[in-house]
RNA sequence: GCUCCCGUGGCGGAAUUGGCAGACGCGUUGGACUCAAAAUCCAAUUCCUUUCGGAGUGCCGGUUCGAUCCCGGCCGGGAGUACCA
């Protein structure tokens, strides 16, 4: 006897689309709340993954656990809509973008409703409605009122197959993100936003966040904050002067020759007559290399001597300058100091170039030597270690004004403009008469026109420049001008959704204050460990600019964070069309059932951990909601004689002992051991005649966050009236778990000798000695010295004897 | 290369302020039920050994009465990042 998933599962998503179930009052501050976030989905065309139920499964079950502990939860999902992939696919197949978009986003609200989560749907959000993305562009105009938006002709990786730049943080290895196109370097004028302001409080504020180590460590790496100082250098018989940035300015005695980027201003100035053909070639074939050449050519160091020489302000030694592209233009100042008897880039190089290696630092066998130790020739270095000698040199660079202490950041400004259509408008207007202004806040939302043909023009431009309707305007005192025609990357949207999500209807403000001030930070946010550097940092840098302007309450925007784990195929690779592992959730929820599939991912393993999913295993989860059901219902569908009003002591320890493991289980976000606390109840049960009431209620009601379709049905069938929703969560009594009595092993030398049952509550004293009179122990130490005697109470005894 | 994480049965995984390794599930085996099968229920299931017993949490070593857990070295796997001066 088994249960219709099918019947009950559309029964009680009907019962609690009809009673909004899970509406959630935003503007009761009454009771504590809790703010539980999945990162909302790109509604592609192919539909839900099984990887989704995962994280989305997770923030269900801790959302609706806390509404039984009695919070006012705030649980909303939403599309994360603009973007290149569904654009892209509209374009190649002829679909209308904003068509197709429409349908994907019911698509995929269709198989989530499937699942049976508990998302408050009056609050949908979709980040290509105007509605929505009109404050995503007045966020933009703050960030350019505030001169934290600009445009710059700067080198770009520009992806020829997407028609698009891409943000440094979308290219992997000289390819595109999205697609794995190539990515060249490439001049262009483009909207970007000073994230680099931000770069001090976005490492500093890490600290206080809850969020996985590992997590934290990508996000510091990515902003790369670097300790050292810029040192001026003077060019040989000129006036000219460049600054490096170095980490060690106290190897500068090491230092034999300096080194320019390709495209350092200063390079073609310097260079002499006889050296110019060489630099200039060398500078054409650097600047043509993609990104993926210059990652692939990385091993062999190629340089060029400019001609001229600069002087070391230390010693006054003449250094060669050369031209390198091992040196970026875009970290630091673009130029280096080189020492090559204590870096392993300008030793590669040195020994290439055959160039003069001067040894600073004592230690290591052989050179470069990037370790510690007393400075030698060195000057008043002498002697001093690395710390020290970095303060002294700093301190003479100060003193004699041609040197400060210096702090760089890997971290670069972020590029924000896209040469697409499917993005909301930048709200720019260029002028005729040469100037630039933002579109009135007034007249926001600035829509996206709809448009026939939308395929990048290729040349750089959106293909919003070929609508001339809505690119040209006329200002009141007739001077013409042209709209932006770039638009925002797909993070934009995703920056700032779980604002709107406490006040989407708001026409007044993003969101209302006093709102803002009771539900943020978010408590739990979970989602893939893909976004750590793109969506996690750029969400971080917004907060932190709407919090600056008196917009947010909060320093942070998520004060918990989890990873889910990826499912991989039943072969433990990635699941993917071509290699034909794909599971399809809805083809679960028709043979197994939603509670079943969210059973069964939440019992895999560690929610943080990624892997392979088996059919098997899917069939062992519906097992056991059957046998659940069979420990409580019979085969005419009434709850079963044996489920009693009276007390079933039998099963007292096990149910306090399951309320126990499960309460703090669900805390921790430790599902999967949460469900087998619930099996070993089940198995408990099983072996009993009667179960009281009570348990059995108790056990539903646990199971009800994890499944809860079934357990709404035996909730109604066990006498409920109501949903199980929020009914208050069970209690245990800690006195209750515990044995009267305990099983002592007692060991001698750490090997098991015997076993003994004894009072829990005895004294050690007690214990010891009840051990040391058992007749197996006596044997076993007989004739031999008891040296110590080890007791760990309510489990062993040690015994060492020789 | 650098940073971080992880190595436990046939499989997914439990267990750590250091205290009986292998909970729970899958798979397998046996039994009950059945004319039979499926389903269900019950039981066994780390390995070696006929038994007694022994070995065992990637490998080697250390600390400890006691190590899956702490320390050092190595091997293997994963993620991120990459000429960042």
């Amino acid at each position: 006897m088994s249960f219709n998933h099918r019947e009950i599962e559309k029964k009680w998503q009907a019962y609690w689309d009809e009673n909004k179930t899970f509406k959630t009052d935003d503007a009761d501050f009454s009771k504590e709340k809790f703010y539980v976030l999945d990162m909302f989905p790109y509604p592609s065309g192919a539909g839900l993954h099984v990887g989704h139920p995962k994280g989305y499964t997770a923030t269900d079950i801790v959302a609706r656990y806390k509404r039984m502990n009695g919070y006012n939860v705030m649980h909303p999902m939403g599309w994360d809509a603009f973007g290149l992939p569904a654009e892209q696919y509209a374009i190649d197949t002829g679909n209308d973008i904003h068509e197709f978009n429409k349908l994907n986003i019911e698509n995929f609200k269709r198989q989530i409703k499937d699942l049976g989560l508990s998302y408050d749907w009056d609050r949908e959000i979709d980040t290509t409605d105007p509605n929505y993305y009109k404050w995503t562009q007045w966020i933009f105009l703050k960030l350019y009122e505030k001169g934290l938006a600009y445009v710059d002709e700067v080198p770009v990786n520009w992806c020829e197959a997407l028609g698009t730049v891409l943000a440094n943080e979308e290219v992997i290895d000289g390819l595109s993100e999205r697609g794995g196109h190539p990515v060249v370097r490439k001049p262009m004028r483009q909207w970007i936003l000073k994230i680099t302001e931000y770069a001090e409080r976005l490492l500093e504020d890490l600290e206080e966040l809850d969020w996985p180590e590992s997590l934290k460590d990508m996000q510091r790496n990515w902003i790369g904050k670097s300790e050292g100082a810029n040192i001026d250098f003077k060019i040989e018989g000129t006036d000219q002067t460049f600054t490096a940035f170095t980490t060690r300015p106290d190897t500068i005695y090491g230092a034999t020759y300096a080194v320019l980027a390709p495209e350092h201003k200063l390079v073609e100035e310097i260079t002499t007559d006889d050296q110019r053909a060489e630099v200039e070639a060398y500078i054409e074939k650097a600047a043509h290399k993609s990104d993926l050449e210059r990652t692939e050519l990385q091993k062999d160091k190629t340089g060029v001597w400019t001609g001229a020489y600069a002087i070391n302000p230390f010693n006054n030694e003449k250094m060669p300058i050369f031209v390198a592209d091992y040196v970026l233009v875009s970290y630091g100042t673009g130029a280096i100091m080189a020492v090559p008897a204590h870096d392993e880039r300008d030793f590669e190089f040195a020994t290439q170039y055959d160039l003069p290696i001067k040894r600073v630092v004592e230690g290591g066998e052989e050179l470069p030597y990037v370790g510690e130790g007393p400075h030698i020739n060195s000057g008043e270095l002498d002697g001093l270690n690395k710390e020290d000698a970095i303060q002294k040199a700093i301190e003479i660079m100060e003193n004699g004004k041609f040197g400060e202490k210096k702090t760089t950041y890997k971290l670069r400004d972020w590029l924000f403009s896209r040469q697409r259509y499917w993005g909301e408008p930048i709200p720019i207007i260029h002028w005729e008469d040469g100037t630039t202004t933002a579109v009135d806040e007034s007249e926001l939302p600035l829509k996206l026109p709809v448009m026939k043909e939308i395929k990048p023009s290729g040349t750089g431009e959106s293909p919003l420049a070929n609508n001339e309707e809505w690119v040209n305007v006329v200002r009141e005192d007739g001077v013409k001008g042209r709209r932006e025609t770039n638009t925002m990357p797909q993070w934009a949207g995703s920056c700032w959704y779980y604002l709107r999500f406490i006040d989407p209807n708001n026409d007044e403000a993003l969101a209302d204050k006093d709102k803002l001030k009771n539900w943020l930070p978010v408590d739990l946010y979970i989602g893939g460990a893909e976004h750590a550097v793109l969506h996690l940092l750029y969400a971080r840098f917004w907060h932190k600019f709407l919090y600056d302007i008196g917009v947010v309450p909060t320093k942070e925007p998520f004060q918990k964070l989890f990873n889910q784990g990826m499912i991989l195929g039943e072969g433990n690779e990635k699941m993917s069309k071509s290699k034909g592992n794909v599971v399809n959730p809805d083809d679960i929820n028709q043979t197994h059932g939603a509670d079943t599939l969210r059973l069964y991912e939440m019992f895999m393993g560690p929610l943080d951990a990624s892997i392979a999913w088996t059919t098997n295993g899917v069939d062992g989860s519906r097992r056991f909601l059957d046998r659940v059901w069979r420990l409580i219902i019979d085969e005419e569908g009434n709850v079963k004689s044996s489920i009693v009003e009276e007390e079933t002591k039998e099963l007292e320890k096990s149910y306090h002992m399951m309320v126990k493991k499960v309460t703090e289980d669900f805390e921790n976000l430790h599902f999967n051991t949460a469900i087998s606390a619930m099996m070993v109840f089940v198995n408990d049960a099983y072996k009993q005649d009667k179960v009281n009431i009570g348990y059995v209620k108790g056990l539903v009601q646990m199971l009800s966050p994890v499944v809860p379709h079934i357990a709404e049905e035996l909730w109604s069938k066990l006498g409920g009236t109501d949903t199980v929703t929020y009914e208050a969560w069970p209690t245990f009594d800690e006195e209750k778990t515990k044995d009267d009595e305990v099983e002592i092993l007692v060991q001698v030398l750490g090997k098991p000798k015997a076993r003994i049952m004894m009072s829990a509550d005895l004294s050690k004293e007690e214990v010891e000695k009840q051990a040391l009179e058992h007749e197996d122990v006596k044997k076993e130490i007989e004739g031999k010295t008891v040296r110590k005697v080890i007791v760990v109470p309510g489990k062993l005894v040690n015994i060492v004897a020789n």
